[in-house]
DNA sequence: GTGGTCTAGACCACG
DNA sequence: GTGGTCTAGACCACC
């Protein structure tokens, strides 16, 4: 797997593999159907607590980016992630608030954080790493 | 003041505090130079304990936002905020990364999120709410 | 551990409890990856409240003297302290300043001065105390 | 006066002023038997409180630095400051330890220490400022 | 009255 | 069991 942790960050370890699974999604390194690890080998493989990987996993389930089967074990939702609904949006545009409230205190300007978002959707819109 | 806390979110209190008073500052409600609510009286006004307030208060001074003098109470940063620098740059590119993979997942065309953005950014542009 | 604490001193006991944990690495007693007692249990070894430790060791982490990890518990941070820098020797200077003029003023020559400074080197240089 | 304070600093306002009179003395801008304003004076000429000020001027009497008459004012102490004795150097000792430790801990070798204790010695030599 | 420090005790997130 | 957060209430230094 290309998961890589920072075990020394305040962000708990279940979210940065939340974080790593759906960017390799988006970076189509993952495709629908693809299977993942088991909870118990990926553990094994990034030398980390059982549970932080279940923690991840399910909310990764709920979030309909997963699906959890008991025998056929993990695979990337092959009907593809649910699209934005209103929900999505709205939480993101919260989410987004304090960032752009910051961002306008320290002089960054709209062009400024623009580009930096173009930046990074670039990233994601190659193929490969 | 214009506070407005979620105490059943699960984002700490002392967070949306920051987040709260930089969107004042943000939006101009906050002057470089203007002082803050005492840590007491915050603490009182808004019902949550002093302890609260004084991390929130803390951490704004650290990052560069207000100044907290020893008897003469919280003051606005009347230099203003620090701008921008790379450390800054690089650690909203960071923070933002995991939104825009989660976007790209989600068909969330760059378009719209930076439609999201530029809308958040004109609440900040505007006088008043 | 090696912590001695006076609790009548005016100078605060998270302060004596930093300057005890910078001594125990200053003498090597300390080293690079060591692990120091969770929170609680310094605590109550040396008989003062969990927050008063937890206040020390998060000025230690800010410091780069330790890293806490979240469950791991606390350990002197692995890469060694950060060297001096430009703007440590300017808060030395700064901080050094009064003691010297107060020398100067009584009669204690920069010999004399110099050959004190010598003496607590030379206590950091050697093994044990 | 050449007083200069930092109303921003942490250092508490009387702690700052009986610096800056010792600085003064080190520096002979203030020599034996100099009077200095009385406290209602340099309270006003500063803008700090009398209380202040006031404050100040005990702990450097105290310290032997100043006399207090009750009419003719303050002056320097016209017999010169009391001599370093074994209680001053252990005090200084005491509170040079924990700079030094720090010292060690950054890299900051014995010899740059003296170099920098050396240079503000050499501030307190000249005449003038 | 202000912030700074300390105590005591509670619940939660994390692994 | 670990640190993170929050509450409640106390005393002190400062001005």
């Amino acid at each position: 797997m290309f998961i890589q942790l920072d075990l020394e960050s305040a962000e708990p370890i279940y979210i940065q593999l939340q974080h790593q699974i759906i960017e390799g999604i988006a970076k189509k390194k993952l495709l629908p159907g693809d299977s993942l690890p088991s909870v118990r080998s990926l553990a094994s493989d990034i030398g980390v607590n059982l549970h932080t990987v279940n923690k991840a996993y399910k909310q990764l389930k709920q979030d309909g980016y997963i699906l959890i089967h008991r025998q056929k074990g993990v695979v990337v939702n092959p009907e593809g992630v649910p699209k934005a609904d209103n929900s999505y949006r709205e939480l993101l545009a919260k989410n987004l608030r304090p960032y752009i409230a910051e961002a306008v205190c320290r002089g960054f300007t709209e062009e400024e954080f623009i580009q930096t978002c173009k930046q990074i959707y670039s990233n994601f819109n190659e193929r490969g790493e």
